[in-house]
RNA sequence: GGUGGGGUACCGAAGCGGUCAAACGGGGCAGACUGUAAAUCUGCUGGCUUAGCCUUCGUAGGUUCGAAUCCUACCCCCACCA
């Protein structure tokens, strides 16, 4: 099956310009997709454009992933209804590194046909004239059409938003990217999510007004979650690659959580199972909802392929001890097991004497709560337990006898959210 | 630079001298129902030492017993004009 083919069925192609498929099928081709670095590492809603790669070079071609170092600089207004805020060189360089460490692991550096590349823009970028550019560059772009793009049109009719000039501009430095990598590798093909689309045609317009030479481009669909918006967005923010900001534990949880309307769009485009294989979970859905095969399927490849076996090993087990059934019958044993992938915190013994700790308390330090007032409203509302155990007055405190073997306390909020405290 | 419009809580959007911690909608959180799903219904959604107090309506001053609401200056955004 080709490269187009795959991700057709997998609902990853939004748009391909003209003759894609042909040139991937006379050869091999090096394509490449670029990564701002606007933080220091990727989220889930990265996840679509990575498999893209992944599946690029399993066709045989070559990936090549560019960091933005320098066009993070500029901010791309692509998606964006403001102005952005411009990042600082350091922070820039910084996420750039550490989103190339993360590209890392989904993709082959070491084949021996078509390894995969990083590249940093910001190597050709940084050394560029402005008058050069402005003479090479700039006059290969009309004005004229650049407002017609729809980044662009968006920002100027936009009833109380504008766009400056560096954002305006942003376009001709990605487009020139493409050229620049023409020319060092090679690269004849451009991907990105649905809203690189101006950014990918302007790019190969430039390549074949300076150099002739044709380039292709392929983008996809923009991932919508269940209310049709923000993919990869939980309350406590998106949900990151990075095991620092969000544990495997959590990841999982993210994934096991999908409503069943998504649960097999997702597994097309964010696992490698087969299409007999999807299918099957599909079955599997509609006579067996209440299994939630796909969920797991998801959640467990997924979550192996971003930490690992072992980081999928360790958020199985403490989903399993969490919601396996009754905590009330686990050990400290059990509990300490799960203790590091389950989000934690610790408090002295002594603050749990005679009167003990206020409930409360706990929920804000351990961030259950963003505010005493919130907690409390919270157990007002019914949704905090202790231990298993809903709590039920505004002021109630825990004392040492309430910890597990003197040990662990265990809150939860709502039916899933859960926080170990331990006593030391 | 000129003219006009505008800046309200997470977002959108009312309010235009007291009854405003600020209507309504969305989002979010929780409860019921479930399958750690969806839909639906219900409650909550600034902070605190919570029958009370404190800080919020672009920023800084002012008028007033009292301001998100009136006045002055400034900052920012938008539209049109130059």
């Amino acid at each position: 099956m080709d490269l187009i083919e795959e991700f057709t069925w997998r609902e990853m192609l939004q748009d391909v310009t003209e003759g894609t498929a042909d040139a991937l099928a006379a050869g091999k081709v090096s394509g490449y997709i670029g990564f701002d670095p606007t933080a220091s590492s990727l989220h889930v809603g990265n996840l679509m454009p990575i498999m893209g790669l992944v599946h690029l070079q399993r066709a045989g071609h070559t990936p090549i992933i560019l960091t933005g170092g320098g066009t993070g600089l500029i901010g791309d207004p692509s998606g964006k209804a403001d102005e952005r805020q411009l990042l600082t060189k350091e922070d820039a360089a910084e996420n750039s590194a550490a989103i190339r460490a993360q590209l890392e692991h989904f993709l082959d550096f070491d084949a021996s046909s078509n390894a995969a590349m990083t590249v940093n823009n910001l190597d050709w970028l940084s050394e560029l004239s402005l008058v050069d550019f402005l003479r090479d560059v700039g006059k290969h772009f009309s004005v004229k059409a650049m407002m017609n793009k729809e980044s662009v049109r968006r920002r100027l009719e936009g009833e109380d938003s504008g766009i400056t000039f560096t954002e305006f501009a942003y376009m001709l430095l990605q487009a020139y990217d493409f050229v620049e990598l023409n020319e060092r590798v090679g690269c004849t093909l451009q991907m990105g999510g649905s809203d690189q689309w101006g950014n990918i045609t302007a790019g190969i317009d430039l390549l074949r007004r300076m150099r002739g030479q044709r380039a292709y481009g392929i983008t996809f669909p923009l991932i919508t979650g269940p209310g049709g918006e923000k993919f990869g967005k939980t309350a406590a923010g998106a949900v990151w690659l990075d095991p620092e900001r969000t544990s495997p534990y959590r990841f999982y949880q993210f994934w096991i959580n999908t409503g069943d309307d998504d649960v097999i769009r997702y597994l097309k485009f964010s696992t490698l199972l087969s299409r007999t294989e999807i299918a099957e979970l599909g079955d599997s859905l509609e006579s067996n909802p209440q299994e939630r095969a796909a969920q797991r399927a998801l959640a467990e490849n997924v979550t192996r392929a971003v930490h690992g076996e072992s980081g999928l090993d360790k958020a199985v087990q403490a989903t399993r001890a969490l919601f396996g059934g009754d905590i009330s019958g686990l050990g400290a044993g059990d509990i300490e097991d799960i203790f590091a992938n389950v989000p934690s915190s610790k408090v002295s013994k002594s603050d749990l004497e005679g009167e003990g700790k206020p409930v409360v308390d706990f929920l804000v330090e351990a961030g259950v709560a963003t505010s005493k007032g919130d907690a409390r409203r919270a157990i007002e509302g019914g949704g905090i337990y202790a231990n298993n155990r809903r709590i039920s007055e505004p002021d109630a405190c825990l004392t040492n006898d309430d910890a597990v073997e003197g040990r662990y306390l265990i809150l939860r909020k709502g039916k899933k959210r859960y926080h170990v405290v331990e006593v030391v």
